[in-house]
Formats: structure tokens, C-alpha cells, sequence
DNA sequence: GCCTTGGTAAACATAT
DNA sequence: CATATGTTTACCAAGG
């Protein structure tokens, strides 16, 4: 581990003070360190290896780690949870009780987590308010959470990095052209296995972290409006929804997001990848008992600073997460056909809507095809497409003008209604008074 | 014994 | 150029 990363002859150990020792790793367990080259064979250290796995077992960790539970119990924007996986698995959410973490037993910091790295990168990204993190503050994550890797040899940081570029449960969030905020992209959890990582996560032995899951957080920058419908979507739609008084301007807000989440799934990266390597996700492999409807894309482009961009995959990950993981689903299709017509009405030119569901199908053929590695993802793909995306982005606007008329009409409609059964009232207490009379 | 899964190392490429 | 990040390949160990 020590040379892992770069390519310098040299390389540094990836946390400076950390062993570069080529050979030392397996110290794991202890996380003694460093400096001793020994450079001896890897694999050589079975032994601590055993007497990591020996401390495995006793969980002691977990003491350690009540940031953890404590974050994912509130869900990492504080909100009261909702575990629609639960709901939907008919799971009782498991519940926290403080004796799980109380016990100030810290025996041993330099326990390894039970938790596979891709698990711990799950709960990482889960945990973010964006639900998406750079790698560096995956590292960040996990050292905080898990001091054994404050001292454990650097290896683990390559292993991060390798399972998420394997793992397919992971993807990449391209960020906004070409504009950075330092190396690397943004990694987030592909909507559709996160159903598997947190089956993965149940059978942790303390499966009760899963508590943390929360839906996909509104992204922080953006304007509030269509992540608080997603938001409120997501915790409502099924009950709130399926209710005939759905507000015109909220469903055409809606519509609207949908049709741009839509838009953007269309540049959604197909994985390219061959199946030449082993198959990571192997284990996460998209469930076959949910059908997921195609593109159902991950956060794509959830840089704050790519608005459109951002609040459209912001409510793709809602409709993912909420498809693979939960039934009620077709009462927000319902909404969706719902203001499909309205809209319709309002305009007949829907000409760029029907193209751009048609395109979107296209490109839905092969969500994540063949090796399902979504590591080329979005920026790639986005780039082929870049002539293509000013045209998506003027029928977004065109749709947009559409879906204000329609949701004007709507309203007027709604304004008329509400006149008439005003006048009607009216007129029926008056009608009432002079019968009396 | 085989296969799957997870962990680790390493080489290399690319971006900043 | 140095470093961080990302990709890929390979090997090993554990468990089913």
C-alpha cells in the first residue's frame, strides 16, 4: 500500500506520516506503523491479519464510532428519517437504543470497521448532505468515523479508490463543465443499487445503522423550490398525490423537473466499460425483483452550481431511489400523466416534450448495461453530446414557456372553479333564504 | 475444489 | 513537476 498511489518511483505514502513502506502493510490491526520497512512479502502478515479479524468480531469499534450512528440516526441534514426501503420491505426501521453506543468501552481504536469499503463509502456518500462526496472527503469520512485507519497503513485509501472505480454501485458526478472545485469529481451511489448496499448494510452485524438512510438530500445551493417539492414529493407523493387536489403550479413544478431530469438522463453516460474485469458490482447487481424503469440515472452533474442540472438529477435520484425501492410509484406516475395532459392541453406544440421522452427512451435502452461499471459516466458522455445539449436546453425552455401556459391555464382554470363554486354557494344560500322567506 | 467477494498492491493515466 | 485522483490488473484470503 504504501506506493500506492502515483507514480512518482517514490511515491508518498498517501498520509504523510504514514508508512510508504512498501512492505509493511497487514500491520493492520494494530495499526502500528511505519517506519519499519520490513519490507516483508505481503501476505506475510497473516497473523495480524488474524488478530484483526479476532477484533472484528468483537465489535468494539462500534463504541467508537457513535458519530456515526448519531449521524445516520438523524439523517445528515437532521430530518426525522424515512426509510422507504423499510416501508417498503415492510422492515421495522431499526432503532437505535442509546445502550448501542453508550457503552464508553474503548478498547480498541485501531479496530477494523466490519463494514466492506464499499459500505463504508455507501454510508460516506449516504451521509453527505449532497449525497455525493469527493473522494478526499470519502477519506475524511471514513477517518473520522473509524480512527483504525488513522493508523492503519495507507493501502486503504488505494482500496477506496479502487472500489469505487470497480464498484458499480458507485458513479462519478461529473461536475459542472469543466468548472472544479479542486482534483477528482464527485462520487455519488447509483439510486439503483442502493437498495443492495443497504441490504449489504442489514447484514452488518449492526444493521441498525441502516436507520441513516435517508432519502436523497436537496442539494444546499440550489433554489429551494424544486428540491422542496422533491423533497416533499418523496416523503408525500404517495399519500399526498394520489389526493385529486393536486395545486396546478405544484404539478406543473413538478412536470417541469421531471421533464429535465428527463432531459438529463438523456446525457446520461452509458457504462462502456467491457466486461473484462471482475465484476464488482456483482454483488449489488441491480435486483432483479425491482424493475427498474430505464434511465433511472443517478445524481448526474449535482454541482450546485449547475442549477437545471442539478435540481433535474436531484429529482431523477428521487424517482430512482423511490422506484427501486418502493411500490407507490405509480401514484406519482399518475401525477405525471396527470400534468402530461394538462399540459397538453394548454399547448399542442408539445412537440419537444414527445422528441425528448423519445430520446430519453433511446438512451434508457441500456441503463447499466452490460458490465454496469458507471465509471464513465456523465462528463463523457455529456461532452459527445455537447452540440446536442444546447438543443435539449432550448426545448427545456421551449417546454418551459409550455408549462407555464399550461400551468396558467391551470390556474385559470382553478381560478374559474373556484369562482363558480363560490357563485354557486352563493347562490344556493340565496336560494335557501328565499325559499324560508 | 470452485466460485464469489473483499482487500490489497501496483502500474499507469490524467487532472490540477 | 508533484501530487491527487481514477482505472485497471493481479493476487490472495475467506466463506459459501
Amino acid at each position: 500500500m504504501g506506493p500506492v498511489t502515483g507514480m512518482t518511483p517514490d511515491k508518498k505514502a498517501e498520509t504523510p506520516g504514514a508508512e510508504k513502506a512498501a512492505g509493511l502493510r497487514q500491520c493492520h490491526g494494530m495499526g502500528s506503523l511505519p517506519d519499519t520497512g520490513d519490507a516483508g512479502k505481503p501476505k506475510a502478515t497473516v497473523v495480524d491479519r488474524d488478530s484483526a479479524d479476532d477484533e472484528l468480531t468483537n465489535l468494539n469499534w462500534l463504541h467508537e464510532s457513535t458519530n456515526l450512528l448519531t449521524n445516520f440516526s438523524l439523517g445528515s441534514e437532521g430530518l426525522p428519517i424515512v426509510s422507504p426501503l423499510y416501508d417498503i420491505e415492510g422492515d421495522s426501521v431499526p432503532s437505535f437504543s442509546p445502550s448501542c453506543y453508550q457503552n464508553p468501552e474503548k478498547k480498541s481504536s485501531t479496530s477494523k470497521p466490519p463494514y466492506s469499503f464499499s459500505l463504508l463509502i455507501y454510508m460516506a456518500i449516504e451521509q453527505s448532505p449532497n449525497k455525493s462526496l469527493p473522494v478526499k472527503e470519502i477519506y475524511s469520512w471514513i477517518l473520522d468515523r473509524f480512527p483504525y485507519f488513522a493508523t492503519a497503513p495507507t493501502g486503504w485509501k488505494n482500496s477506496v479508490r479502487h472500489n469505487l472505480s470497480l464498484n458499480k454501485c458507485f458513479r462519478k458526478v461529473e461536475k459542472s463543465h469543466g468548472k472544479v472545485n479542486g482534483k477528482g469529481s464527485l462520487w455519488c451511489v447509483d439510486p439503483k443499487y442502493k437498495p443492495n448496499l443497504v441490504q449489504a448494510l442489514k447484514k452488518q452485524p449492526f444493521s441498525s445503522a441502516l436507520a441513516f438512510y435517508t432519502p436523497p438530500a436537496s442539494p444546499p445551493s440550489r433554489s429551494s423550490s424544486p428540491h422542496y417539492l422533491t423533497s416533499v414529493l418523496q416523503q408525500n407523493h404517495s399519500r399526498a398525490l394520489k389526493e385529486s387536489d393536486i395545486d396546478a403550479a405544484t404539478a406543473m413544478m413538478l412536470l417541469n423537473t421531471s421533464i429535465q431530469q428527463g432531459m438529463l438522463d438523456c446525457e446520461k453516460p452509458q457504462p462502456l466499460k467491457t466486461p473484462k474485469k471482475r465484476s464488482y458490482g456483482s454483488a449489488f447487481d441491480a435486483p432483479s425483483s425491482v424493475t427498474l424503469p430505464e434511465n433511472d440515472s443517478a445524481a448526474a452533474n449535482i454541482d450546485p452550481s449547475e442549477d437545471h442540472n442539478y435540481s433535474a438529477s436531484s429529482m431523477g435520484s428521487q424517482r430512482c431511489a423511490s422506484r427501486s425501492s418502493v411500490s407507490s410509484l405509480s401514484s406519482l406516475d399518475e401525477v405525471y400523466e396527470f400534468i402530461s395532459k394538462a399540459s397538453h392541453e394548454g399547448s399542442d406544440g408539445s412537440e419537444g416534450f414527445h422528441s425528448e421522452v423519445d430520446t430519453d427512451g433511446d438512451y434508457e435502452d441500456d441503463p447499466l448495461g452490460d458490465s454496469g461499471y458507471a465509471s464513465q459516466p456523465c462528463g463523457d458522455s455529456s461532452k459527445e453530446s455537447q452540440p446536442s445539449k444546447k438543443v435539449l436546453e432550448e426545448l427545456c425552455q421551449e417546454i418551459d414557456e409550455e408549462l407555464k401556459e399550461a400551468a396558467g391555464s391551470l390556474l385559470h382554470l382553478a381560478g374559474i372553479q373556484t369562482c363558480l363554486s363560490s357563485l354557486i354557494s352563493t347562490a344556493k344560500t340565496h336560494c335557501h333564504k328565499q325559499r324560508k322567506k
